[in-house]
DNA sequence: TGGTTCACG
DNA sequence: ACGTACGTGAACCAC
């Protein structure tokens, strides 16, 4: 359609506002000469770009709110009371804002005594009353606003960042919730809004107000039947909080009729005054918003001088030097070098030729203490050419990791954050997915050779950094060494038995027709069970099981295990179902899964990610051998695949006790715990004691303990009423008080929650004992739920973070006892609080007391370590 | 590609 | 009143 008119219409308070806490975690880096914050003008500029691009509008305006006072605080004068000052970085924004739309050609509009939201309301409705054909787009960060979705208005709320939004049509509402946009007004009269503080009525939440208004259409429809509703608190409630109930219906209604002095014309988009932006750009310190706006500025890319030798010597060589070795895909151990450049400030050499890494020269230069990016996979790639890469004084890609977990680690990403240069990503050069090739050697070459000019314009600016956070040894001392160690593990691998995997297989797969059959029987007809969707179909449709039982999902019902381990005493399909899942489970995922993964040495070789979690654990990938099971006999039997690689050894491993708790006993320096520990006490058992007042620990009961149990698992996670509940199957009412007894036997417990929460609020993150951080942009958010999440991080990642921290240092220094020893033992693989290894007999005693002595005295701590062993042919028996 | 489920600490 | 336990990876389905 040639006519067709696009109308955009952002709530500019709401978008600057999330504007600026998307950017909070940042704000100190964005700051123009005068000192002047610039986060939310930043973001906000970043949202207009991407709305700009994505809706191509003919008309745009942004709306604000004018002032304190409105008609709705006229009606209640507590309405939006109580709300949070506005911090003063972010009021001293609002200006520049103004400024960047007027620059950019963007219509703006306030008025006294109203809100955006009745400024767009009004707006909207002349666009879908105009004799002209718009499509409006709203855009808040403001549930509120779905209200005026329409047949030509879609209305988007902001979800993360400044990219990402969700879209509600008058059919997406109904799908979602199952209510119009006129219901959804009666929806919050009947909820209130704590934000806005409506009022709303007691007790009545989502839930209840969707149910209610589901089966009377509305507010009036309700009251019009409150006579026939039975005798209930709600009740009691909806007639006591009738007139609040209107009154917030009122004022939740955006005023569609407000006395705009602007109509549909004002805000035609005229595009940018480029002269104008320039010079706000500059104001405001945006380099790259202005580059951008030259036409030619954008520096895309950066030319580097660089040279390919057709052979090399030591000449080629420098002290100074960074390596760089490049591979297509992600699993170093089956990828070739595809590419390699290394060199300093001065020279850069590139080349595809393998053969030169094996010169002497080349050896000789990384026989020596390098910097590089990704030691470990550098080490494990050189290895399979015969070359050895013992030790490294940097590594881009750690420091990266140490510095922030909040961005990926790659070079472009380095590149952005601590150097001007903008290098491509490997993304953009390489291609994604089925399109990924090696390109040609020009580009190829060129791309590696820029790679080591940022790692060397990097380097300084990340020391320095690394200082200020006080985390140098922690990448000199625990992440560097480490890698090397890891590289080790993985190189050396495990070997897995497929015989014994391809015997189980057969078994299962046995048992997993008869199920299938059985389960097809009992449900009358043949579906897919691995199927979540069509399973809760036939559950809940077909054999019409209670839904009380199940909770919706975004696709359906929920076909989780806890909900059908309440369904099995009611539906004996449903046991079935479970034993289907748990043999399937396994089957795909291990016994089938693992297969895929044994090498012609027989071996499986995991890697361990080493700059991917947010609290400072490893992960394992390709596969993933933190995650065999072991809870239940019959995935445990897994495990007797594992064996070492030569007849005459055993699998040895070993696992901290307990060790996230003595964390907490030592961090919290709680006297209770530290005392429990320290006499060697069950530690549940102890719980149990002081939390249920029990005198003598026989007279703690298995439940009693496993309650305790639970507990102290809740307090490691950041406890809340409702998890541990949930965990539980308890009464949330119970669970509260389980927790305020607690909080009361063990003070030192609730002083470190108040203390470390209190801390990350005014640092924005938290750190472990060896000073690794964790940023926590959300702690200071606005939304309840967001804000939690971030306060029960706090408390948990410095104690699995000082934990991960602690099993790496035992495993360095244990490396380093079996360098030094001469041992063959080799470790093999970690499991978060567990090594394993592979032990020649001859060398089992002596490796039993080193692992555990090494392991108990890797540090300190107000509590004892303690690690306990176990060994076996397999790591079955090893248990 | 995102959602769901389930394996581990 | 809000709606949650912390940290991961892989298989599978459905779009």
């Amino acid at each position: 359609m040639t006519n067709q008119k696009k109308l955009l219409l952002i709530d500019g308070s709401s978008v600057a506002f999330r504007a600026f806490f998307a950017l909070y975690n940042q704000i100190d880096r964005f700051r123009n000469n005068n000192g002047l914050h610039t986060n939310a003008i930043y973001g906000f500029h970043l949202m207009l770009d991407n709305l700009l691009e994505r809706i191509q509008p003919t008309h745009v305006l942004v709306a604000f709110d004018a002032g304190k006072t409105t008609f709705r605080t006229e009606m209640f004068a507590d309405y939006k009371a109580g709300r949070a000052k506005t911090p003063e970085e972010f009021r001293e924004q609002f200006p520049y804002i103004r400024e960047m739309l007027a620059a950019r050609g963007i219509a703006y509009y306030d008025l006294a005594q109203y809100e955006a939201d009745d400024i767009i309301g009004t707006l909207a409705k002349m666009a879908e009353n105009a004799s002209e054909n718009y499509q409006v787009t709203i855009v808040s960060g403001d549930k509120d606003l779905i209200q005026l979705t329409d047949v030509n208005t879609v209305v988007e709320i902001s979800k993360k960042g400044v990219a990402e939004f969700e879209a509600f049509t008058p059919d997406y509402l109904m799908e979602k919730m199952g209510i119009t946009p006129t219901q959804f007004i009666d929806l919050k009269a009947l909820m209130g809004d704590k934000s806005d503080n409506i009022p709303g009525v007691t007790k009545i939440g989502e839930k209840t107000g969707l149910k209610l208004l589901l089966e009377h259409g509305s507010l009036e429809g309700i009251y019009d039947h409150i006579n026939e509703m039975k005798k209930s608190k709600m009740k009691e409630n909806l007639i006591n909080d009738k007139d609040q109930a209107f009154l917030s219906k009122t004022l939740a209604t955006i005023d569609t009729q407000s006395p705009i002095e602007i109509g549909l014309d004002d805000t035609a988009f005229t595009g940018p005054d480029l002269e104008k932006l320039a010079a706000f750009y500059d104001e405001m310190g945006f380099v790259q918003f202005k580059n951008a706006l030259g036409g030619e500025a954008v520096p895309q890319d950066f030319d580097v001088a660089y040279t390919e030798p057709s052979q090399v010597t030591e000449d080629h060589f420098s002290s100074d030097d960074f390596f760089y070795f490049e591979i297509l895909g992600d699993n170093y151990h089956i990828e070739p070098i595809i590419g390699f450049a290394w060199g300093n400030d001065k020279q850069i050499y590139a080349s595809t030729d393998t053969d030169l890494l094996k010169s002497e020269a080349f050896q000789a230069a990384l026989s020596k203490a390098v910097n590089i990016y990704d030691f470990k996979r550098s080490k494990v790639l050189l290895s399979h050419l015969g070359i050895d890469l013992p030790t490294a004084n940097f590594d881009a890609r750690l420091a990266k990791y140490l510095l922030s977990t909040v961005e990926d680690n790659e070079l472009s990403t380095i590149a952005r954050l601590y150097t001007d240069l903008p290098l491509e990503t490997n993304e953009v050069v390489y291609g994604k997915g089925a399109k990924r090739a090696v390109p040609e050697k020009e580009v190829l070459l060129s791309h590696l050779a820029k790679k080591v000019k940022v790692l060397q314009v990097a380097k300084p600016v990340m020391l320095e950094k690394l200082a200020e956070h006080s985390q140098s040894e922690l990448l000199f001392d625990m992440e560097l060494p480490l890698a090397n160690v890891l590289a080790k593990m993985e190189i050396a691998g495990i070997k897995v038995k497929g015989q014994t995997l391809n015997e189980m297989a057969v078994e299962n797969q046995v048992v997993i027709d008869k199920l299938t059959q059985e389960i097809y029987e009992m449900a009358g007809e043949e579906f897919n069970i691995n199927s979540p969707k069509q399973l809760g179909v036939i559950l809940f449709e077909k054999m019409e099981l209670p839904l009380e039982y199940t909770k919706k999902t975004k696709t359906g019902y929920s076909t989780a295990v806890d909900v059908l381990e309440r369904l099995a005493p009611i539906a004996p399909i449903v046991a079935k179902i479970l034993e289907y899942r748990q043999i399937t489970k396994l089957q795909s995922t291990y016994v089938l899964g693992l297969q895929d993964y044994i090498l012609e040495d027989g071996k499986i070789h995991t890697r361990y990610v080493q700059d991917l979690t947010q609290t400072g654990r490893l992960s394992s990938v390709d596969p993933n051998l933190q995650n065999i099971p072991v809870r239940l006999e019959q995935g445990r039997l897994i495990r007797k695949a594992f064996v070492p690689s030569t007849e005459d050894a055993v699998l040895l491993s070993s696992d901290y006790s307990q060790i996230e708790l003595r964390v907490l006993a030592h961090i919290s320096g709680d006297e209770h715990l530290i005392a429990a520990f320290k006499e060697g006490a069950d530690i549940h058992t102890s719980t149990a004691m002081r939390v249920f007042g029990i005198e003598k620990p026989e007279d703690v009961t298995p439940n009693d303990r496993r309650n305790a149990k639970a507990v102290n698992f809740g307090i490691v996670y950041g406890i809340s009423d409702f998890g541990l509940s949930n965990n539980l199957g308890i009464s949330r009412k119970k669970a509260k008080e389980y927790i305020n007894t607690y909080f009361e036997r063990y003070p030192g417990i609730k002083a470190y929650m108040e203390n470390v929460v209190r801390e990350a609020k005014d640092k924005g993150y938290v750190e472990t004992l060896f000073h690794r951080r964790r940023e926590l942009p959300d702690i200071n958010s606005r939304n309840f739920n967001v804000r939690n999440f971030a306060e029960r991080t706090a408390i948990n990642s410095p104690i699995q973070g000082s934990a991960a921290d602690i099993l790496k240092i035992a495993m360095i220094n244990l490396d380093k006892a079996l360098v030094e020893g001469g041992y063959k033992t080799k470790m093999l693989l970690q499991v978060h609080d567990e090594i394993v290894l592979e032990v020649p007999n001859d060398e089992l005693v002596a490796m039993k007391a080193l692992v555990k002595e090494t392991m108990e005295a890797a540090v300190e701590l107000a509590v004892p370590l303690i690690a306990d062993e176990n060994d076996g042919r397999t790591w079955y028996e090893a248990k």
